[in-house]
DNA sequence: CGCTAGTCCTGTCTGC
DNA sequence: TGCAGACAGGACTAGC
């Protein structure tokens, strides 16, 4: 479910926890954890240091070099609930439990979703490609990895492994913004396209945190808050409307598995 | 090595 | 109202 803006919301409203002590964590489904380099009992009695992100993982960094890393999947939800028990909520897998009598609730319905206690971020993210925003992603960089790939141009930017964070709907969207249809092959990309692309990626990405994420079904910030991205949305969601430029049907069609929206008018 | 298709799950919506 | 089938914001991996 979350791509990179939503995460990163997710991210800014649990800074309200930074500092937090823990109290005890509690893993109600252990094959939720996909891995456990120390015993995560250990985290009670220490705070939390900070909560940062990198692509669509969020980082709880705790005291001692202890790491709790997260990835909500297609269906995760992270909750800061002030309830002893949230009621009607299923399918809560983990919860911690912090010593001002709030705790952080981790909810995946799908279990795409999983989490790693790490002493290392890295050994998670060795082969995660850049950060979509900062600086080294840029013309030339993607100018190198467009490079001769005969795979869609779609494909390769969920390719999480090139680039971190673009998911589904943010990469319909910053297609349409670069006017580049997402079946293109992505070594056909001229220098010209590959500059607009990245500026769209940009300004997409940033267009979805400023409205805290895009909400179209279950997405909530972890004080329970809708996105409002959705509002915005050019091509996503909105198969066989009219596209706000031309004004003709928006297409959809299945690219790698996952549905793509775009305009066969505006975008070449 | 690069790429495609299948797989992991549950919930919700559509059409009969 | 019930039920089958399609579909969903992600990402691994077997196999070509």
């Amino acid at each position: 479910m979350p791509e990179l803006p939503e995460v990163e919301t997710i991210k800014n409203t649990l800074q309200s926890a930074v500092g937090a002590v823990v109290q005890a964590i509690e893993i109600r489904r252990q094959d939720y954890v996909r891995r456990a380099d120390y015993d995560p009992a250990g985290l009670s009695g220490g705070n939390i240091a900070s909560v940062t992100r990198r692509g669509k993982y969020l980082v709880v960094h705790f005291h001692n070099d202890q790491y709790l890393i997260i990835h909500l999947g297609m269906s995760g939800r992270v909750f800061l609930s002030s309830e002893v028990d949230v009621p009607g909520l299923s399918h809560v897998h983990v919860v911690i439990h912090l010593s001002d009598h709030r705790q952080i609730l981790l909810q995946d319905p799908r279990r795409f979703g999983g989490i790693w206690f790490v002493r290392e971020p890295g050994v998670v993210f060795s082969h995660m490609g850049l950060e979509p925003l900062s600086s080294s992603f840029n013309v030339r960089y993607l100018t190198q990895i467009v490079q001769n790939r005969r795979v869609a141009i779609k494909t390769l930017l969920l390719n999480q492994n090139m680039i971190s964070g673009i998911g589904n709907i943010y990469a319909d969207e910053a297609l349409f913004s670069a006017r580049i249809l997402p079946t293109r092959m992505a070594g056909s990309l001229n220098n010209h396209e590959i500059r607009i692309l990245v500026r769209s990626i940009k300004k997409v990405l940033r267009a979805g945190i400023e409205q805290r994420g895009t909400t179209l079904r279950d997405y909530r910030d972890s004080d329970n808050r809708p996105g409002g991205f959705q509002n915005y949305l050019q091509v996503y969601g909105r198969h066989q409307q009219a596209c706000h430029r031309c004004g003709q049907p928006i297409q959809r069609q299945v690219i790698n598995q996952r549905s793509s929206h775009f305009c066969s008018v505006c975008q070449k």
